[in-house]
RNA sequence: GGGCGGUUAGCUCAGUUGGUUAGAGCACCUGCCUUACAAGCAGGGGGUCGCAGGUUCGAGUCCUGCACCGCCCA
C-alpha cells in the first residue's frame, strides 16, 4: 500500500512521563532552556521591517508587586510571543523606574533618615534599617544625612526590589531580553534624560521663570498639572465684611479666611447690580486694614457665596490668572514649608491703613501651619476691634457654613496643594496643543475609546510642563548658573553642559571655563541643585531602548516603535509626555500602537489595592497554580477591560494545562503508518482547523489576544478532545484499514501540533513540553516559541472535503448517541448491539461518509439509520445496550 | 457640570457589519471509575439582555431619554 511503504509513525514512551504534569519542576526547567537557546534576543542586524518593538513600561520599583502587574505584563507577553513566532525578531527590554519619590519615600521609612543637601557627604556612614513592626510615634527622630548618602541608601533598595520583580517576571515566563535592562537611574537614562533637555533647550522649548506653581507643602517641591487630583474635602464658607473707601461695606464668602493677609483684590461680575458701583474703587479689609481694588470678571459666580469674592496671592488657579490679567501686588503669606512666614506691615508693597493693629494680628499666626492660622484668623474676625474701619462690628457675619469641596492636592501627598511663586523650569506645551492631537490621531489606540482619553486630556490642559522638582533622588538639570559680585546667580546668563559630559552632576561637576573653588564664589558658578520630574526621564523609554544619540544609536531600527503597553491610568501622564517628547524630539509619533490593560477589581469591583488589604500575591498565586494558568488568567480578559479578580479563572487554566498534558500523551502514543490525510472526517476536521488558524491569527493581529484564546480553547476543547479523539480513536487503532488509520494519525498529530502552537503564547510552558515528545525533532525548532505560527497554507495538501459539514454531522450523530445512552443510565464505553439513527434523508445520506466512525466511537457492531423526526434534534439515536455479565 | 466606558444566567464574561430558538466557563442537578485525562466524561435545569420610548419585516446589537456602577477631567 502506497501510504505504508513510507514509514511507520513512532509512538511516544508514556510509561516514562509522569502521571501528572508539575509546573513546579517543569517552568523553571523550560525558563533556563529557553535562555540556553537565546530566544529572546533582539538581533541588531536585522531590518527594521522584520522586527517588532516594545516599549515596555519600567515598574516603579516600589517593593510592592501587585497581581495588576501579572495581567499587564502578561499581556505585552502575549503579543509579543505571536509576533516571535511570526517570525519577528523582537526588541522586549525591561527597565526599572527607580528614580523619584517613591523610592525616596521608602529610604525615608526604611532608615528612618532625612536627607539635608547642605550636609557633607560621610563615606563612613552605616544606618540600620527600622524594624518593620515598630510604630511610627515610637521612632527616634530620623538621622539627619547628606543627599549623597542619601541616594546611595536609594540604590540599595531599589536594588532588592529590581530582584523582586526580575524574580516575578521570570516566573511569570515574560519572554523579555535581559540584555537589554536598564533603570531609570542609572548613567544611561540619567545621559539620556540630560540629552533631552540639551535638545529641548536648543530648540527652544524650554523655560524658566520665577511664577505661582502647584506646590506641595509636605515634600516641598512644585508638581504638575498631570500629578494633581481633586479630593472631597469638609470646608466652611466664612462670610466677612468688608469696607469700602467711601465707608459702605459688603460682603464676601471665602472658604480660606487664613489667606485673608494674602487678599490683593476684590472681584464680582461685571452685571452683577449689587456690586457694579464698586468696580474700580479700593475695598479695606478686616484685620489688617489694607486697600485692595475691586474689579469685574466673568469668572465670578454671581450664585455662588454672596457673589463677591477676595482675590488671594494665591487661593486657586483662578487666583493666579486673575494676578497676572489684572496686575494685582503680590503678597505671599505662605512658605515653601507650609507655614506662614514673618510680614511687616507698614513695609512696601504691605501697606495698611492702620499698620499696628495689623502687626499685631498678623504677628499672632506667624510660624502657624494653616489650619492653626485659620483657627486664629477666624477668631480674630470675631472681634469688633479687627473690622475693616474703626468703630465697626464684628467682621465674621454668623457662623461659618460647613461645605463639602474639591480640593486639589499632588497625587502622592497628604496636604492640600498650595500655590507658591518660585523659580521653575517648564517644557513649552500650551502652544502644541493641536500637532499633539494629531500624533494622537496618527497613533492605533487598543481599545479605540482610549485614544479619546488622551485627546480630552491634552485639549483641556492648562498648564505648561513643569519639570523641575525640589528633590534627591533624581536626574540633575544640566546646567550651573554664573554668580554676581554678591554671589547671588544670574538666571538669565545659564552655562549648560556639553554632550561629552553626560551624565553629569552640576552639584559636583565644576562648569566649564572655572574652577572647582570659584564654587559659590562671588563672581563664579553655581549648580542647578533641583532634579527632573521623572515622567522628564521616563517619558524616554523609546530613545532609552533605542540608545538615542550614542554610540550604536539605534533609532533608524526601533523608532517609531510598534507597541506601548500601558495602564490606562496613565494616558496623561507616560503616554501623553512620551508623545510629547517624541514630537519634540524627532517630530514622529513614538510607537504605532498603544495597548491598554485594565485594572484587576476586588470582587466588590473595587480597584484592589494595598490600602484597602485585598491584595493577592502574585508569587504565592504563580506557586499554586504555575505561571501557564496564571497567563490563562490574563490572557482570557480583554484589552481595556477592568476584571474581577475571580479565583474560579486559574483553577480553569490548571485545568486546561492537565488537558493538554493528557491529550497530547494521548495524541503522541498513537503508532501506525504514516501516511497523508485521505479520510473524509479527517478533511473536514482539518477544514474546520483551518478556519480556527485564519481566526486567530486575525484576532492577534488586532491584539484582540483574548479572542484568539477563547476560541482556540472552545476548538480545542470540544472539537478536538471531546469529538474528533473520540471519533478515530477505534480507527487509529484500526488493523483492517491501514489507509484511514494513517489519515487519522496524520490528523491527530497535525491537529494537536496546530492546537499546541496556537495555545503557545498563552501557556508557553506546557506547549513546549508537549512539543518536545516528537515536533521538535520533526520541525527542527528547538522550541515551540520560534516556531512558525501557524497558517492555513500549511493544510494546502490536504484535500478540500467531499461536503465541508462533515465533521459537523458526525459530532452530532455522536452527541445523539450519547445522549441515548444517559438517558438510559450507561456509560459511554458501554457496547451496543444495535444502534439507530434517524434524521432527515439529507443529513442521513451526508452522514454515510463518514459513519463508520460514528459507529466505532459509539461502540456499536452494526449502525442503522431511517428518516424520521428526531425531537428537534438534527439526529436522534435508538439504542440497545449489550447486557452486562452480573459481576 | 463635561467626557469616556459599563449594565446579558446565581458568579465571571463572550456575543464581529441588525437575521433561526441569546452562548461559554464556574456553581447547581442527574448519570457514568469509559484503555489519554475522575484535576475526567456525558446529559440537564437556569436569562422579560438595566428601564422607557423609537427606527425596522426583524433589535442584546442602531437612535433618543432616563437610572445605576466605574474611570478621567473641571
Amino acid at each position: 500500500m502506497a501510504t505504508t511503504d513510507r514509514g511507520w509513525v513512532k509512538p511516544i514512551d508514556v510509561s516514562a512521563l509522569p502521571n501528572r504534569f508539575e509546573p513546579e519542576e517543569a517552568e523553571p526547567r523550560w525558563r533556563a532552556h529557553w535562555d540556553e537557546l537565546g530566544i529572546h534576543r533582539y538581533d541588531p542586524s536585522r531590518p527594521r521591517e522584520e522586527t517588532f518593538v516594545v516599549d515596555t513600561p519600567p515598574p516603579t520599583a516600589s517593593g510592592s508587586l501587585h497581581v495588576g502587574h501579572v495581567f499587564s505584563y502578561t499581556h505585552q507577553d502575549l503579543i509579543v510571543r505571536y509576533q516571535r513566532m511570526r517570525g519577528r525578531n523582537i526588541f522586549y527590554p525591561m527597565g526599572w523606574d527607580d528614580n523619584g519619590l517613591p523610592t525616596e519615600r521608602r529610604v525615608q521609612n526604611v532608615f528612618n533618615v532625612r536627607s539635608d543637601p547642605y550636609m557633607p557627604f560621610d563615606p563612613d556612614l552605616a544606618v540600620d534599617r527600622v524594624d518593620p513592626k515598630t510604630k511610627p510615634r515610637d521612632l527616634p527622630r530620623p538621622t539627619v544625612i547628606s543627599r549623597r548618602n542619601f541616594i546611595d541608601l536609594c540604590h540599595i533598595v531599589t536594588a532588592e526590589d529590581e530582584v523582586a520583580f526580575k524574580g516575578l517576571w521570570e516566573m511569570l515566563g515574560l519572554s523579555v531580553d535581559w540584555n537589554e535592562e536598564y533603570a531609570t537611574i542609572d548613567h544611561r537614562s540619567r545621559a539620556m534624560a540630560q540629552r533631552s533637555f540639551l535638545d529641548l533647550y536648543e530648540k527652544g522649548h524650554i523655560y524658566q521663570v520665577e511664577a505661582p506653581t502647584m506646590w506641595d507643602v509636605d515634600f516641598a517641591t512644585a508638581v504638575a498639572q498631570a500629578e494633581v487630583e481633586d479630593r472631597e474635602r469638609d470646608g466652611a464658607f466664612h462670610d466677612i465684611e468688608f469696607a469700602t473707601e467711601e465707608g459702605g461695606s459688603f460682603v464676601i464668602s471665602t472658604t480660606r479666611p487664613e489667606l485673608l493677609a494674602a487678599c490683593v483684590g476684590i472681584a464680582a461680575h461685571p452685571d452683577d447690580e449689587r456690586y457694579k458701583g464698586l468696580f474700580g474703587k479700593l475695598a479695606i479689609s478686616p484685620i489688617y486694614r489694607v486697600p485692595v481694588p475691586i474689579f469685574p470678571t466673568e469668572l465670578a459666580d454671581p450664585e455662588k457665596g454672596t457673589g463677591v469674592l477676595m482675590v488671594c496671592t494665591f487661593g486657586d488657579q483662578t487666583d493666579v490668572q486673575w494676578w497676572r490679567e489684572e496686575g494685582l501686588a503680590l503678597r505671599q503669606v505662605l512658605g515653601r514649608d507650609g507655614l506662614i512666614v514673618d510680614r511687616r506691615y507698614g513695609d512696601e508693597g504691605w501697606e495698611s491703613n492702620d499698620p499696628e493693629l495689623a502687626n499685631v494680628n498678623y504677628a499672632e499666626i506667624v510660624g502657624k501651619r494653616v489650619n492653626q492660622a485659620r483657627r486664629i484668623v477666624v477668631e480674630q474676625l470675631r472681634d469688633p476691634a479687627n473690622s475693616a474701619m474703626a468703630g465697626g462690628d464684628a467682621p465674621l457675619q454668623g457662623e461659618p457654613r460647613p461645605i463639602k469641596h474639591a480640593v486639589r492636592f499632588f497625587e502622592k501627598g497628604d496636604s492640600p496643594l498650595e500655590y507658591l511663586t518660585s523659580r521653575q523650569w517648564f517644557v513649552r506645551l500650551m502652544d502644541k496643543k493641536d500637532e499633539l492631537i494629531r500624533m494622537g490621531r496618527q497613533i492605533k489606540w487598543h481599545p479605540a475609546h482610549m485614544g479619546k482619553r488622551y485627546e480630552n486630556w491634552t485639549e483641556n490642559l492648562q498648564l505648561d510642563w513643569a519639570i523641575s522638582r525640589q528633590r534627591y533622588f533624581g536626574v540633575q538639570f544640566p546646567v550651573w548658573y554664573r554668580l554676581d559680585d554678591q554671589g547671588n546667580p544670574i538666571y538669565e546668563s545659564l552655562i549648560v553642559a556639553t554632550p561629552e559630559m553626560l551624565p553629569m552632576d552640576p552639584m559636583s561637576d565644576t562648569a566649564p571655563g572655572f574652577a572647582e573653588s570659584q564654587r559659590g564664589q562671588p563672581g563664579g558658578f553655581a549648580g542647578e541643585p533641583d532634579v527632573f520630574d521623572t515622567w522628564f526621564t521616563s517619558s524616554l523609554t523609546p530613545q532609552i531602548g533605542a540608545r538615542w544619540g550614542e554610540d550604536g544609536d539605534k533609532m533608524d531600527r526601533l523608532f517609531p516603535m510598534d507597541v506601548r503597553p500601558q495602564a490606562h491610568d496613565i494616558i496623561r501622564t507616560w503616554a501623553f509626555y512620551t508623545i510629547a517628547k517624541s514630537l519634540l524630539h524627532h517630530g514622529d509619533v513614538p510607537w504605532r500602537n498603544v495597548v491598554l490593560s485594565g485594572w484587576i477589581l476586588d470582587p466588590d469591583r473595587k480597584k484592589m489595592s494595598k490600602s484597602r488589604g485585598n491584595v493577592v500575591t502574585p508569587t504565592g498565586m504563580l506557586e499554586e497554580y504555575g505561571a501557564d494558568a496564571v497567563r490563562y488568567w490574563a490572557g482570557s480578559a480583554r484589552l481595556g477591560a477592568d476584571t474581577a479578580f475571580d479565583e474560579q479563572v486559574f483553577k480553569v487554566g490548571k485545568r486546561l494545562v492537565t488537558k493538554i498534558y493528557n491529550a497530547g500523551k494521548f495524541v503522541l502514543s498513537q503508532e501506525g503508518p504514516e501516511g497523508e490525510i485521505t479520510n473524509e472526517l479527517d478533511r473536514a476536521f482539518i477544514a474546520e482547523l483551518a478556519v480556527l488558524v485564519d481566526r486567530t491569527t486575525r484576532a492577534f493581529d488586532e491584539f484582540e489576544y483574548s479572542r484568539a484564546l477563547e476560541e482556540t480553547e472552545t476548538f480545542f476543547w470540544s472539537a478536538f478532545t471531546d469529538n474528533y479523539l473520540e471519533l478515530v480513536k477505534r480507527r487509529s487503532r484500526s488493523e483492517e484499514d491501514p489507509e484511514g488509520r494513517a489519515s487519522a494519525i496524520a490528523t491527530l498529530r497535525t491537529g494537536l501540533n496546530v492546537l499546541m502552537r496556537l495555545f503557545a503564547p498563552f501557556v508557553p510552558t506546557i506547549t513546549d513540553e508537549v512539543w518536545s515528545w516528537a515536533f521538535a525533532g520533526e520541525t527542527g525548532h528547538r522550541s515551540i516559541h520560534v516556531a512558525d505560527w501557524p497558517s492555513s497554507a500549511e493544510f494546502a495538501t490536504v484535500p478540500a472535503p467531499a461536503d465541508a459539514g462533515s465533521f459537523a454531522l458526525a459530532c452530532d450523530a455522536i452527541t445523539a448517541v450519547r445522549k441515548a445512552k444517559t438517558d438510559e443510565g450507561l456509560g459511554m464505553g458501554r457496547p451496543l448491539t444495535s444502534l439507530a439513527l434517524s434524521g432527515t434523508a439529507e443529513d442521513l445520506s451526508a452522514l454515510a461518509r463518514v459513519i463508520n466512525d460514528v459507529r466505532d466511537s459509539a461502540n456499536a457492531s452494526d449502525i442503522g439509520v431511517t428518516e424520521g423526526d428526531a425531537g428537534g434534534e438534527r439526529f436522534a439515536a435508538r439504542i440497545e445496550a449489550e447486557v452486562q455479565a452480573a459481576d
